[in-house]
RNA sequence: GCCGAGGUGGCGGAAUUGGUAGACGCGCUAGAUUCAGGAUCUAGUGUCCGCAAGGACGUAGGGGUUCGAGUCCCCUCCUCGGCACCA
């Protein structure tokens, strides 16, 4: 498989040992195994256009070098990738040039493939996935009618964001200060009929779960703070003006209930027309109409201005038994908690601004432990006071016993409420999963229910809509009939209305529809049989996260069409045991996937509870100017440039020694020289001028100690860093070991076949290569990883650093064990610390064994 | 504003439990080689004083603990990431 050229001539080393490891199936994970696993999964790219880049480069180039190693460990190692290819950039691109979607998607997948192949990782690419393959999305579908049937599935008209640029609506997390995190676009409220999931009843569980995951600490830290779990109490108050009618509050400081001097509700909340007497009524109406066109960014991010209108009504206040003013402000949201909250300007710091700026009474029921009358608003816990017969207690047993209080009165509880909302799940586009549903009549719906029989799963609570002053409802096809696939259209316009160009599909949209089988016909044509019923296929589709939920389950058994995943498979196989992707995806996909995952836990797909034991970050790749790259700033590096010049082998080196994996580094393009020629010099240590084995290589064991040892010590090293995901340091270690046999007059062939095993996992093209040219036989992906010898790492004499009163005067070489009575002997014979200790009494010896010697003085 | 991570030569970055700060690489300087350029090789390269030996200073700034601090503690400044009226 060798060559026979003199010089270090990658761009035919590396093609053709790629083609090698291709056309010999040599990265083929096969299970079941005698040998233990290892799944080592890098997040799912998307296939974009605009091909790799560096970051993905980085992000491989680890996982690569992690897959690697795991082999000659002797791992059986899972190692695969595959397209989370649907999604807005595509159905833009085809928007803009009339290619349909999947041929757009198939183009740009072959391009990233190309490139894969190009960087040399060794992914198994006969387990490739696609998410838009109907034998892939079938399963997708799936889970979802298992969501349906849960009454984890939804349907909800509520202003969502909508995003004019992009004919769409956007979750919560995909608008980043009121702009939509792609494109940067404008949006916009705008009530919309939406399926929503319901991950808030997992709230407490994907909290919990987070404890026992080996993950980056600020990950968990982020998924905590969105999940925003926060105990306090809810509590009715009467109503003043509407006897028998309460205004439910939420609030964690249920202690300061006697400073709660007004009330305040959210725009939104349903009590507002009839909390709003004529007299307020003009200025309400005014206010809750602006509100509603307020943007996201107005309402919270630049206007911490406060404002409010009062009611006109008032609440009274269960403590005290007084009337306060109701009023309405939009500091209050709708979507948290009740939409309503008891105000104490005494004790929280926007109550108080408020208080303030419309002149409401504020009152002190909170002092300090520790006493003292601090400024106002006082916002720690303290003690009760002004308080009636609460008044001494701390926050922590006011608490609990004004909980008791209101629960004994029956207008109050503990309660927990959370940050985290439902997921938006549907998109009003065409290039992605069609929900597998099909709404009906009232009538229909029970008649379809008897008619599927155990064919459909339906939740408890039937899905409804109305539609146009229609109620409508959600009927799952049956499983059997997946996949449900996307028709073939016209065109990919966004109708701008906001229903996806699924619906302008009219033969594919209105139907008749036979519940137990699944199949359609168009509603134009006459209702083929008395259980068929009349039916309109949903228009929205799924969003992109729907496909990257569960992908790392279909490795394990990517051509199955009978199920998802073989359980015994899975068994084997698990779930990876170390994921590696950008730190971006912090919340959304890690959160998503770990909520489908305890789902389909739940339901006994999955024996484990967490998909991503193992989490790993790798750090951004900035421009040489040390700003992120991007086209407008110029400052983009190329990977095929790259490659071009210098090989994917130095490419993958230079990545990983810029710096740790996790950092985020500058690309500086003059440091790979560096690289190159570490590559190029072991070439010529090993390789002569003639292409010949050189002669400075010699059989048998290493003569030279020094050698031997840095050998030893780099085994460990680089054993150890690469388990640590310290790539960057194995690299400099590698470096030292060469600079070292550079050095030598001879090497041992054993010297340097244990070399290019360490650098295997970096650069496994020249280490193929040279391996080859050396005539080892064995295959160096699978030879046993070295193991450093414990007798060769032994020294027989240590450096010692002398000081005196801190500081360094000299060194001694000596065995490691040399008594300190002995050193210090030795040390004090040495002329330059003699010449500090003259005329001083030594006061204190401290003595590092083999390491440092400090002699205080005085 | 809140939470978190970080600040080490001209540059990227190394530094077990506190124990030689600056490994490795880039760049730079000098020399060798070369018609030249490039490439390669050798030596040097934290700052200051000094011919040198040697010494002083030095890990954002200030204070502290310690025989000894890049590392531990307190304060300040700066950079980056996340959250941002969640009651």
């Amino acid at each position: 498989m060798g060559t026979t050229s003199p010089d270090y001539d990658f761009r035919s080393i590396e093609p053709r040992w790629q083609k090698y490891w291709h056309d010999n199936r040599i990265f083929r994970a096969t299970a079941p195994s005698e040998k233990p696993k290892y799944y080592v999964l890098d997040m799912f790219p998307y296939p974009s256009g605009a091909g790799l880049h560096l970051g993905h480069c980085e992000n491989y180039t680890i996982s690569d070098i992690v897959a690697r190693y795991k082999r000659a460990c002797g791992y059986n190692v899972l190692y695969p990738i595959g397209w989370d290819a649907f999604g807005l950039p595509t159905e833009n691109y085809a928007v803009k040039t009339g290619k349909h979607p999947r041929d757009v998607t198939r183009d740009n997948v072959e391009t990233f493939r190309r490139q894969l192949k190009s960087i040399g990782v060794s992914y198994d690419f006969e387990r490739e996935i696609n998410t838009t393959d109907p034998g892939y999305f079938r399963w997708t579908q799936w889970i979802w009618l298992q969501l349906f049937r849960l009454g984890l599935a939804y349907v909800e008209e509520k202003p969502v964001w909508w995003c004019p640029a992009l004919g769409t609506v956007l979750a919560n997390e995909e608008v980043i200060d009121g702009k939509s995190e792609v494109g940067g676009h404008p949006v916009e409220r705008r009530p919309l009929r939406q399926w929503v999931l319901r991950i808030t009843a997992y709230a407490d569980r994907l909290l919990e779960g987070l404890k026992d995951l080996d993950w980056p600490d600020s990950t968990k830290r982020m998924q905590e703070a969105w999940i925003g779990r926060s105990e306090g109490s809810e509590v009715e108050f009467d109503i003043q003006e509407l006897p028998g009618e309460k205004l439910k509050i939420f609030t964690t400081r249920v202690d300061t209930i006697f400073g709660a001097t007004y009330m305040v509700i959210a725009p939104e909340h349903p009590l507002v027309p009839r909390l709003t007497t004529d007299a307020q009524r003009q200025q309400v109406e005014a206010y809750v109409k602006a509100a509603a066109n307020k943007s996201d960014l107005e309402r919270t991010d630049l206007a911490k201005d406060k404002t409010g209108v009062f009611t006109g009504s008032h609440a009274i206040n269960p403590a005290t038994g007084q009337p306060i003013p109701i009023w309405i402000a939009d500091y209050v949201l709708i979507s948290y908690g009740t939409g309503a909250i008891m105000a104490v300007p005494g004790h929280d710091e926007r109550d108080y601004e408020f208080a303030r700026k419309f002149d409401l009474p504020i009152l002190r029921v909170i002092e300090p432990l520790d006493g003292g009358e601090p400024e106002l608003p006082f916002c720690e816990p303290g003690r009760m006071i002004n308080s009636g017969e609460f008044t001494g207690l701390t926050t922590e047993e006011g608490k609990a016993r004004l909980n008791a209080h209101f629960a004994a009165q029956g207008r109050g509880r503990g309660t927990v409420n959370y940050k985290l909302r439902d997921w938006l799940f549907s998109r009003q586009r065409y290039w992605g999963e069609p929900f597998p549903i099909v709404w009906v009549s009232r009538e229909d719906y029970q008649a379809a229910l008897a008619t599927a029989g155990d064919a459909i799963a339906v939740p408890e609570q039937p899905v409804t809509c109305v539609i146009d002053g229609v109620e409508w409802y959600a009927l799952p096809m049956p499983e059997s009939a997946l996949p449900l696939e996307l028709p073939e259209v016209e065109s990919y316009q966004p109708t701008g209305t906001g229903e996806s160009p699924l619906a302008a599909m009219t033969d594919w949209l209105e139907i008749w529809h036979h519940p137990a089988t699944g199949e359609a016909v168009p509603a134009s044509q006459p209702r083929p049989g008395p259980e068929w019923i009349r039916g309109r296929r949903e228009t929205n589709t799924m969003p992109q996260w729907a496909g990257s939920c569960w992908y790392y389950l279909r490795y394990l058994d990517p051509h199955n069409d009978q199920q998802l995943v073989d359980p015994e498979l899975l068994a084997y196989w698990g779930t990876p045991d170390l994921y590696i992707g950008g730190a971006e995806h912090a919340v959304l996909h890690l959160l998503y996937a770990r909520f489908w995952h305890k789902v389909l836990h739940d339901i006994g797909v999955v024996p484990m509870d967490e998909p991503f034991k193992r989490l790993f970050h790798q750090g951004i790749i900035l421009g040489e100017d040390g700003e992120k790259m991007s086209k407008s700033r110029g400052n983009v590096a190329n990977p095929d440039e790259v490659i071009e010049q210098y090989g994917t082998d130095t490419l993958r080196l230079y990545l990983m020694f810029l710096g740790p994996p996790e950092a985020m580094k500058p690309w500086n393009p003059k440091g790979i020289e560096g690289v190159f020629r570490f590559l190029r010099g072991l070439w010529r240590e090993v390789i002569d001028s003639e292409g010949n084995v050189s002669a400075k290589v010699v059989d048998g064991p290493e003569q030279d100690p020094e050698t031997e040892r840095l050998l030893h010590q780099t085994i460990e090293k680089v054993t150890a860093d690469i388990e640590h995901l310290r790539l960057n340091t194995v690299v400099s270690q590698l470096m030292i070991l060469r600079n070292q046999i550079q050095k030598a007059q001879t090497v041992s062939r054993q010297t340097i076949r244990t070399f290019l095993q360490l650098l295997q996992p970096f650069a496994p093209h020249i280490a193929n290569e040279l391996w080859t040219r050396l005539g080892e036989t064995d295959d160096i992906n699978t030879a046993p990883w070295p193991k450093a010898d414990p007798d060769k790492l032994v020294v027989e004499q240590v450096k010692v650093m002398v000081q005196v009163n801190g500081k360094v005067r000299g060194q001694l070489m000596v065995a490691p064990d040399t008594p300190e009575a002995e050193v210090v002997e030795m040390a004090r014979a040495n002329e330059r610390v003699r010449a500090h200790l003259d005329g001083k009494t030594l006061r204190k010896v401290i003595y590092v064994p083999g390491r440092i010697l400090n002699l205080v003085v005085g």
